[in-house]
Parts: structure tokens; sequence; C-alpha cells
DNA sequence: ATATCACTTGGAGTAAACTCCAAGTCAAGG
DNA sequence: CCTTGACTTGGAGTTTACTCCAAGTGATAT
């Protein structure tokens, strides 16, 4: 006999178990579904139940999140998948434009990096010879260049 | 005959010129040194006068905020920095902590831009085959695999 | 001399993304 | 029946990083 109640029908899981999953306190997961970023959650003796067509959901917006696409776009987004088939090719736009910018990000963090990198090599120089001894900048770039192989643009 | 005025004194850059050099608005350049992110700019009748020296400490904040070190840690560094030869310790500590971050940024938005490549594919797909082409998520992946030679972990 | 213009200050306001809280509900165990 | 504990809601508060504003100053152009 079928029951009604969220534990007993099988799959699902509560905000809890979800928070256990995803790594979101249940205060995110609650804000995310009010702000429009998931699929409308269902509802059993009104406490939320889970799906893992929900969790996969929740793993896109983490992807999305963590490559720093805002929360108002991750929304429209979520309309988009809403609509159906007939929104794959503003999907698409959408995918495209923010796996371009992903890539922007990377070369910005790139040359940083390369930056800092310089800086730790600078560091290490100035607390075994003293910081006199890399005082002058363009001599103490040729000399990172030659220990290292690495060059750093100023 | 010298003059005390800050056109004259031959080097350096009042605020709008500086934000030319950097981009960044006259209201952040005196946000940050309000902050403690710039050693004290010095001043000539009131104004701020701008040196190549402090330049190069916008360049530095940019490139730390670039990769995500929040403003209280920038100034922190920049605190460091003016306690001299005995923060160095220090201040190699706080570089190399941050390069590791940067490291794992850099890791987090190559796996997920992994992830934002298949969706991009897979929305091409389903425009030219529908949607019901790429139903099955299974098969789906197995031939992304195939097609790209690329492969998706979920 | 006066108007213009770039600058000054302190402080208030904004946007994004949570984060916390109070008051209430609901099912299960003792 | 009563308590417990995980959940519900709406709404207020927080943090970060700016961004804007009003009122004022000081040198230069007409």
């Amino acid at each position: 006999m079928k029951s009604k109640t969220h534990k007993d029908d099988g799959v699902g899981y509560s905000i809890s178990q979800m928070c256990k999953r995803t790594g979101y306190t249940a205060d995110t997961l609650r804000f995310y579904e009010k702000a429009g970023l998931l699929p409308d959650v269902r509802r059993a003796g009104g406490r939320r139940v889970y799906t893992d067509e929900d969790y996969y959901s929740i793993c896109i917006v983490t992807c999305l999140k963590k490559t720093g696409l805002p929360l108002a776009e991750i929304r429209r987004y979520m309309e988009l998948t809403k609509r159906g088939e007939r929104s794959v090719g503003q999907r698409l736009e959408l995918m495209r434009r923010h796996e371009a910018e992903v890539k922007k990000k990377m070369d910005v963090l790139r040359v940083c990096e390369e930056r800092i990198a310089f800086k730790v090599w600078y560091y290490e120089t100035a607390k075994h010879e003293g910081l006199k001894a890399v005082k002058d900048i363009d001599a103490t770039l040729e000399r990172y260049r030659c220990e290292t192989g690495r060059k750093v643009d100023f």
C-alpha cells in the first residue's frame, strides 16, 4: 500500500541529506530554490523531497557558480531549462558565452600566478640574502630569469 | 627655483592620471588607500601625488585581487611591507599560501570548464538532433567520449 | 574677479550572495 | 498526551567591495 509521507515513497532525500551530499547548508539550498536556481522541489507534508534529478541540477549550479556565473544568470539558465526543447538554442548560447568567460578567467589566473610565483622566489631570496640583495628591480628580474628559466613581465 | 605645487616637482601623477594608467576609478583608488591597500600616498596642496612606486603597489594589489585574495588579506600584506626587512618571512608565508590557493582555484576551473564544454557539446547535439537524442545520460556520455575523445565525470 | 574644474573629505547607499532568526508545523518516541 | 527534533516560512541582518553624494578647496582660464 502506497504511503503519502516522504519517508516511504522510495526515492527522494530530505534537505539535510541533500546538504550532506552537496556540501551546502539548508539555508543555502532554500535560498537557491527561492532565487529560482533549482527546479521546483517537490513537497511531502510541507517538507522538501529532493530527487536525483534535483541533485544533478544542483551540481550544474555548483559548476556554474564555481566558475563565477552570477546567480541571476544561473536563474535565467534554469528558467530556459524549464521551457524545454524550444530554449535549446538560447541555452547553447549561454553556455558558449560562459565557456569563453571561463577561459578568459583561466588566462588571467595563469598570468597572475606567474607574478605571484616570482614574488615567492623574491621573498625566498630576500629571506636568505636580505632585501638589499633584491633592491634593484631590473637586476633581480634578470637573475630570476637565469635561476628559474621563467620570465615575468611588468 | 623649486616649486611646492605638484605640477612642477617632476615626478608624480594625479589621481586622474593614475586612473587612466590602472583602469581604476578615482573613488576606488581613494577607497583602497583608506582601506590600507596602498602605501600612504603623498599629498601636495591636499591633492594626492602618486609615484611609480605607488603604481607598482597598485599592480600587486590588482594581481592579488584578480586571484581572489580578499582586501583584508591584501591590507595585511601591505602592512607587513611597511614593516620592512623583519616581515619578509611573513610575507613569504602569505605569498606561498596564496600561490597554493591560486593553483587550487585553477584546478577547480579546469574541472568545471570540462563540464561546461560537455554542456556546450550537449546543446549543440540537442539543437541538431533534438533533446530526445541526448535523453539517455549514460549513452550520451559514451557518445561524447567517442566523438570528442574527452571524458567528463559525474 | 569670478567661474571652472579637478580635486578633497566623511559618510551614506548599493549589489551580490548568503546567513540568521522567530515563530510555527508535523510525525514519531516515551 | 507531550516532548523532541527536523523541518517550514518570511523577513531581517551580514559581509565584501565598491559607488555615489554633498559640501568644500585651491589653482587656473577668461
